[in-house]
DNA sequence: TCCTTTTATGAACACCTGTTCACATATTCA
DNA sequence: TGAATATGTGAACAGGTGTTCATAAAAGGA
């Protein structure tokens, strides 16, 4: 495997650089079992629904989330299991890291 | 899975953070295949050897690669699986994007 | 229509981060 | 020891980014 061959490194850049803001990340953290409005996601993380929507729309312009209407409101869901994997993987990456650091 | 009540949400965006430079991608791919020193991924990333020691010091605060002393020079390395597949798992996502972009 | 609620957006500000430059440290060889 | 090579590091500058504020747009109810 190799980053260059396969996609183009910016563009890879800019998809994880949406995983590197805490807001974002309790953003998809409340989403990660079921879909939300902006309204219940701006209580949940204790932010403005202006800031939430600010990092949805950056969510959304990387294909991590999806909306759709209802209503009044507009409802937020994650948009595939690629998303749900790497922030797995990077959760066990720290625990693990934990784990070591216990023996240093 | 909830991030919050597994790992720290800022240590997860720390971590996050080091995919998020293109600079570090491109020293990532470098050593998906084998160990290298800092003026060999110099020459391979086109940056200067201070930019790139900078860099590695941040990938490696957070075990992202690890060392090993030869002579002279340094070799750096991956540290483990976790960031190989969380790279994997990026470039399929944006591969996938693109193909579901033939489709609208 | 008018008011309320919900979401979206542009501008501005403060903060953070990556690169460069200069220099320091360390190791090898003559 | 002295020179050369390899790597590390601190300061500073430029560029990027997240939040806030004000405001707009859209939809539903009275």
């Amino acid at each position: 495997m190799s980053i260059h061959t396969e996609v183009n490194v910016k563009e890879l850049s800019e998809f994880f650089k949406v995983f590197c803001d805490e807001t974002r990340l309790r953003i998809l953290d409340t989403l990660i079992d079921k879909e939300k409005c902006v309204s219940d996601i701006s209580l949940e993380v204790g932010m403005s629904p202006s800031c939430v929507s600010h990092q949805l729309k950056n969510l959304r312009s990387l294909n991590l989330v999806k909306t759709s209407k209802n209503g009044q409101s507009v409802s937020y869901s994650i948009s595939d299991e690629h998303i749900k994997i790497i922030l797995k993987y990077g959760i066990e990456h720290i625990k693990e890291r934990k784990d070591n650091d216990i023996f240093r």
